[in-house]
DNA sequence: AGGGCTTTGTCCTGTAACTGGAAAAAGTGG
DNA sequence: CCACTTTTTCCAGTTACAGGACAAAGCCCT
C-alpha cells in the first residue's frame, strides 16, 4: 500500500529528482551546483520532497574537509516495473528509484498469441518479481512492444508482427491491473533510453539506435528526447528498400530490408544454405534441432563455417547501405548497434562500418563511432523504467 | 542609426515579440488570450516593451462591442535582410518585422568564385535595396549558403560545392560589414524556414523539405525547430547511394542520388539525348542556346517531349526511392518539395508521390501531405528573416 | 586542547514577479 | 439616458527568489 502518490510540485522539484535519479544520493551543497538555485530556495525544495516522502535524508556523508554533509536520495522503497515484449520472448524487471536492475526474468512468448495471453504472462512474471521480496507494489511501469504505438495512448497502431494487438487499450489495461502509472512505446526507443541512461549513449543528444533482432528498427534520439514521429512510426527502417524486386517481405512489398537482413530472415537463409549442403557446419545443426537461429550461425561463424560468415558479412553490408543513409541524412553523434543478432559480433559490425564509412560523406562519418549496445538485454527494459521515471518525475 | 539596440529583456517578452511577428498587430487583450499570464503582468511587460521601442501603440482598432482596444505592433522601422546564397545566383530580400518581404531582387553568381566576390556582391545589393528607401539601416541579417555549416560560430564546413568557402567566417565578416548581427545557416534550412514560417508547413511540427536545385539537399524540422545534427550537415541527402556502381559524383563515390538526379545532372542527360538525337525537341534548343539546362527539360516537357518526360520521371522515381525511405525512417507530417526544379512541377510530383506512397507503410504515408513549396524563391530569404528574428527575439 | 580555516546548512530580510479583484475608461444598442 | 460589453488601469496581497549573515561541524596545525 505504500505507493509513490506524490508528484513533484513544480520544475524545480522534478529537476531535483531527475538528479537523484541519474547522479545517485547527493548533498545539498552538490545539488546547488548542479542546479540553478539559490542555496535558500534549493533547502525549500528539499524540505517539501523531504516531506512528501519522495526523497530521503539517511545518514552523513564523510567529510571533505569541512562540515559533513547530509545524504539526499530519492526514497529507497521506490520500484519501477520494466517490460520489454519482444517477438518471441518477454523480460521483465524490477529497478529501484535510481533505475539499478534487481531482477530481471526472461520467459519465452510469442507475441502473436494476443494481448491477453501475453499480458496474462507479463503479470504473472510482475507476480514472482514481488513474491520474491524485490517490490512490495510498483510505483510505475514501462512497457515496451515490437510495434508501432500511439504514445500519448499507449495504444499499438497497425503493427505488422503483432497481429490482434491493433488499438487494444494496453496502457489503460495495464494500468488497471498493475495498480500503477503506466507508459507504452516501442521496443527500439525504449533500448535507446536504456543505453541513453546506462549504457554506451550517455552524454549524446544526438544518436540512433538499431535494433536487429526478429525485425529491425531504429530508435531516434534528438536533442536528448526520443523521436516518434507524427503517427509514431519514426524509426521504422525494416521496410527500406534495399533491392529493387528482391525478396518478398511480409508487408506485401518486395526487397525491404527485413526480408534480406533480420533474425528471420537470416534463419531462412541458413536454413536454406544448409538443405543446399553449402555448409557442413550448418547442416549438422539443423539436423540436430530440425530447424536453425540466428544464434546457430552465430556459432558456425565462431567455427570459421564460410558460409556462415558470408551470410553475416552480406547482411551487415546490406544494414550498413540503410544506416549510411541515415547517417547521410540525420548526421548522429553515435550509431548504436543491439537487439538479438549482435550475438553476430565483430563480423557483423566490421561490415556495417565498411558500409557507412564509405558510403557517407566525411563530415558526417569523420568523428562517428559505430558500437554495439551494451546492456544487452538490460537495455529494454532499464528504458522502460527510465520512461516511466521521466514521467513521474515532471511536475503532476 | 536607428537600429535595434534592444533586445527582450526575458522571456515573457520575447513571446509577445513573437506573437507580434507571426499574428501582425494586436492588442493587448488577443495577446492576453495567446500567452499565459494575468492581464496586469501583460500590461507591464508590454509596457516595458514600449519603453524599449521595440514594439509601438498607434491608433485605435474598432470596437467589438465595448471600448476600443489598442494596435500594438512591432516597431514599423524594424528591418531584416535575407540573404540566400545559391549555386548560381544570389537573392537578397528585405523585410518588416512581420517578416513580410518589401524588396526582393536576384542577380546570377557562381558561388565558386569564392566569399569575397560574393560577398562584394550581396553588399551591393544590400545597398541598392536600402538606396531604394525600404531600409535605414538592418537590424539583424540571416545568410543562407548551399553547403554544411556550422552553425554556433556561422562558418562554412567541408562544402563540397563551394570550394575556397571552407572554414570562411561567414558570419563574422558580415556581421561587421552589415553592422548588424548575423547568422548563418544552410539554405534547406532556410527554406524550411520560410515555409514553416508563410507557406505549406504553418502548423506542422515535423515536416521534411526537400529542395532539389544545382544539388539536393533537405531541411528536417522536429518540432517546429530546425535540427542540424552533430556537425551541421544533416539533410545531406544528395549523396545517398541510389545505384550501386552507378554515376560517378563528384563527391569521388558513385551511385549518388545527386549524381543521377539534380539540376546538373538533368541538364547534363539533357545535352545527352539532344546529342544523341534521341529528343528533337531538346536538340533544337540545344543548337539555339548551346547547352541546356533544367528549364529546357521542364519547356519540352510541357511541349510533350516524351524523353524529356522520362528523364524527369526516372528523376522523380530516383528522388522518391530516397523519399520513400526518409518517410519510413523520420515518419514526417509533411513533405514540401521545393527549390529550382520544382519548374517540372506535376509530372515531377507525381512520380515522386508513386514511389512515397506505394514504398513507405502506410501507416507513415495514410496521412501525408506531399506538396510543393507555395513560396518559391521567397522561402530562402524569408526563412532567413525568421532565422535572425527568432534570435533576436530571444532573451538577450 | 585550542585557534584558524573550510565546508555545509539554516535563517532572515529585501526585492522582484505575479495574481486577481475592483474600478475606470470607452464603446454599443435600445 | 441606461444597461451592458470590452478593454485597460490600478492596487493590494502572495509567492518566488537571491544573497548575506551566521551557526554547525568538521579538518589540520601548533
Amino acid at each position: 500500500m505504500r505507493r509513490m502518490t506524490a508528484r513533484p510540485a513544480n520544475a524545480h522539484q522534478a529537476r531535483l529528482l531527475r538528479l537523484l535519479r541519474d547522479g545517485g544520493p547527493n548533498s545539498r551543497a552538490q545539488l546547488g551546483d548542479q542546479i540553478d538555485l539559490s542555496r535558500s530556495k534549493l533547502a525549500v525544495e528539499v524540505d517539501r520532497l523531504l516531506e512528501t516522502g519522495l526523497v530521503v535524508a539517511d545518514g552523513l556523508a564523510a567529510s571533505r574537509g569541512g562540515r559533513r554533509s547530509h545524504n539526499i536520495r530519492l526514497a529507497p522503497a521506490l520500484r519501477f516495473l520494466g517490460v520489454d515484449i519482444g517477438a518471441t520472448s518477454i523480460d521483465v524487471a524490477v529497478t529501484n528509484a535510481e533505475l539499478e536492475v534487481l531482477g530481471h526474468i526472461n520467459q519465452p512468448m510469442d507475441v502473436r498469441e494476443g494481448p491477453v495471453a501475453v499480458f496474462e504472462q507479463v503479470l504473472a512474471m510482475a507476480a514472482k518479481l514481488k513474491a520474491s521480496g524485490l517490490a512490495e507494489e510498483f510505483d510505475g511501469a514501462g512497457i515496451g512492444v515490437p510495434g508501432p504505438v500511439r504514445f500519448p495512448e499507449g495504444v499499438p497502431v497497425a503493427p505488422p508482427i503483432m497481429p490482434g494487438w491493433d488499438g487494444f487499450p494496453v496502457r489503460e489495461a495495464l494500468s488497471q491491473e498493475l495498480g500503477c502509472p503506466v507508459l507504452v512505446d516501442n521496443d527500439v526507443n525504449l533500448m535507446a533510453m536504456g543505453e541513453q541512461h546506462a549504457g554506451v549513449a550517455r552524454s549524446v543528444g544526438d544518436f540512433l539506435c538499431i535494433k536487429i533482432g526478429t525485425g529491425i528498427g531504429c530508435g531516434i534520439v534528438v536533442g536528448g528526447q526520443v523521436y516518434r514521429g507524427t503517427t509514431g512510426s519514426a524509426g521504422d527502417i525494416g521496410h527500406i528498400q534495399v533491392e529493387p524486386d528482391g525478396r518478398a517481405c511480409a508487408c506485401g512489398n518486395r526487397g525491404c530490408l527485413e526480408a534480406h537482413f533480420s533474425g528471420a530472415a537470416l534463419a531462412r537463409d541458413a536454413e536454406e544454405a544448409a538443405q543446399q549442403g553449402r555448409s557442413p557446419e550448418l547442416a549438422t545443426r539443423f539436423e540436430a534441432a530440425g530447424r536453425l537461429t540466428a544464434a546457430d550461425v552465430a556459432a558456425a561463424a565462431a567455427a570459421g563455417d564460410a558460409t556462415a560468415l558470408g551470410l553475416i558479412r552480406e547482411g551487415g553490408n546490406r544494414t550498413g547501405q540503410v544506416i549510411a543513409g541515415l547517417v547521410s541524412f540525420f548526421n548522429p553523434g553515435l550509431v548504436v548497434i543491439g537487439g538479438g543478432v549482435t550475438g553476430l559480433g565483430h563480423t557483423l559490425l566490421a561490415a556495417i562500418r565498411t558500409q557507412v564509412y564509405r558510403q557517407s560523406l566525411p563530415l558526417a562519418t569523420g568523428n562517428l563511432p559505430i558500437v554495439l549496445g551494451e546492456l544487452g538485454p538490460a537495455a529494454g527494459v532499464t528504458g522502460a523504467a527510465r520512461l516511466i521515471s521521466d514521467h513521474l518525475f515532471s511536475p503532476a
